[in-house]
DNA sequence: TTATATTATCGTAATATTGCAATATAGAGT
DNA sequence: ACTCTATATTGCAATATTACGATAATATAA
């Protein structure tokens, strides 16, 4: 197949998927850390920062925008890519709640 | 291509990339859901549970496993799988450093 | 307008993931 | 030994992801 049977799960289930899905690439995780790190939350650096092509780095853009993490303007030259407080502390939120709901019942 | 270029990322990008991949599927997810949910850590009502055929279900136990989050007896009939609490714990601390680690200086 | 710089999109190739049927393996019970 | 049950492995098809060259689009500068 290659495609998930999304619809037999339920949907907080495939939202966190789909969340850390798009943490599931260091490229991803390297521009996430870069974006925050600048004063100014400067661009196309990341081409020459990540070390990957410039649709490339587009493409990973563009994954991390679709969950919400990034705001700013992106139309024409200066643009200006940035992290989302709201959308990244409710993302930090889902993934505590994951971890803290788990019990260790081993035998 | 279709290959990540992981060599060009640092180890814990790379790691946290790796352990994000383990929780991108809404299966694995529920998978775990379901085992934490257990008194006894008994194992293949997950077929009936979740919904997916057998070896499908072995196969993303394995992934799960690859990252050390199940700990148990695999070998024989009576299997046990259940959540590695050390691991566990390890990994919701790199998750929560990441999304700590982060600053909001935006336009 | 024309050039330049920046980002997005298209097309395509290589590789990875998902899922299952068929089969193999391993232990418990008879 | 054989059977039953539970899990793993193999092989394969469908789909997704990753990456980049070529090209398009969009804004600014000259």
């Amino acid at each position: 197949m290659g495609a998930s049977k999304t619809h037999i799960f339920s949907l907080p289930q495939n939202e966190l998927a789909l969340i850390a899905k798009v943490l599931a690439h260091p490229a991803r995780i390297a521009i996430l850390e870069y974006i925050s790190r600048q004063e100014n939350c400067i661009c196309n650096d990341l081409v020459d920062v990540i070390g990957l092509a410039q649709p490339t780095i587009s493409q990973h853009l563009n994954e991390i925008k679709k969950i919400g993490l990034l705001k700013g303007t992106f139309e024409g030259k200066n643009l200006c890519y940035c992290i989302n407080r709201e959308r990244w502390e409710e993302i930090q939120h889902a993934f505590n709640t994951f971890f803290s709901n788990i019990n260790y019942n081993c035998c």
